[in-house]
DNA sequence: AGTCGTTCATTGATGCAGTCAAACAAAGAC
DNA sequence: GTCTTTGTTTGACTGCATCAATGAACGACT
């Protein structure tokens, strides 16, 4: 097990709780002014980078592949996203965001660089010094 | 609006999206250790410090009465959670955490500290430095 | 070739979380 | 003593999530 329960730590978990839920929300609250659940705003944003398996997908947001089959039927009945067949596997869909799909993730991307609020009140050293703690802590979070 | 999306808040923001990512998934992780969803795990952590009227609970978790109405129906039925009425005002019902519900919500609370991994990467030192950053984002967080 | 086990996606059943609209009782105001 | 407002609940509905079972395609192996 490892870090003793001092004040300090306590503290950053407390705080670390706090910004998680505010920024949880303002997530939230960006997706659904575009009429999207949490949900489908991450499944849209995972296919920036180009078209995913399901598998892939549910593997990545650490969920069943049966869970995403619903969420992509509903950003397909709106026209965000297409099923297409793979090539080398006829087993496997590929799910790729159609150019409103793409557009709306951006929209929604944008977004939240301005919706950030708490980030405002730091200055542009003290963002760096956050930048390296934080870098830290997901790298040892990525390693697990 | 404000804030340029230079490269390093980019940067920041996406920390922050994955360090969100991270903990909120431990958190739902540790409730599900011990039979609660996220949803009952927030509301018996609310009671830590007393009972609350079921309009409160609502009004700090932002989402509608009738919703909290199921929630604390199902913590009640466990056991975990008690309506009393409250003596100045027939209409409200305050809920109440039952011993039971509060070694839940201890025994959760005490769990979350050690399986917060990411900020075992830190120092005590810089575990202030990130104190202090955090602070900033939370009191301005929570003034708007 | 044909069979066996595996993998990918879907379906159906189920439970929880969330919204909204409507109901009702109690409180407060006039 | 009506009238309005407030706190909670109910009912109907949508979405997210799980699990178990199905079916199609792949891969390996004899």
């Amino acid at each position: 097990m490892s870090q003793p329960q001092d004040p300090l730590t306590l503290e950053v978990v407390d705080l670390m709780a706090t910004l998680v839920s505010v920024f949880h929300k303002e997530y939230e609250e960006a997706a659904a002014a575009r009429s999207l659940t949490g949900a489908q705003a991450k499944v849209l944003a995972l296919l920036r980078r180009g078209p995913l398996p399901m598998r892939q997908i549910a593997q990545t947001l650490s969920c069943e592949p049966s869970n995403i089959t619903g969420i992509v039927d509903r950003l397909e009945a709106r026209g965000l996203v297409a099923r297409q067949a793979d090539p080398e596997d006829r087993r496997v869909k590929r799910v790729a965001a159609t150019e409103a799909g793409e557009a709306a993730s951006a929209e929604l991307r944008e977004s939240l660089h301005f919706a950030r609020a708490p980030l405002a009140a730091l200055g542009p050293e003290e963002r760096t010094q956050l930048r390296d703690l934080l870098r830290r802590m997901a790298d040892s979070a990525g390693q697990r």
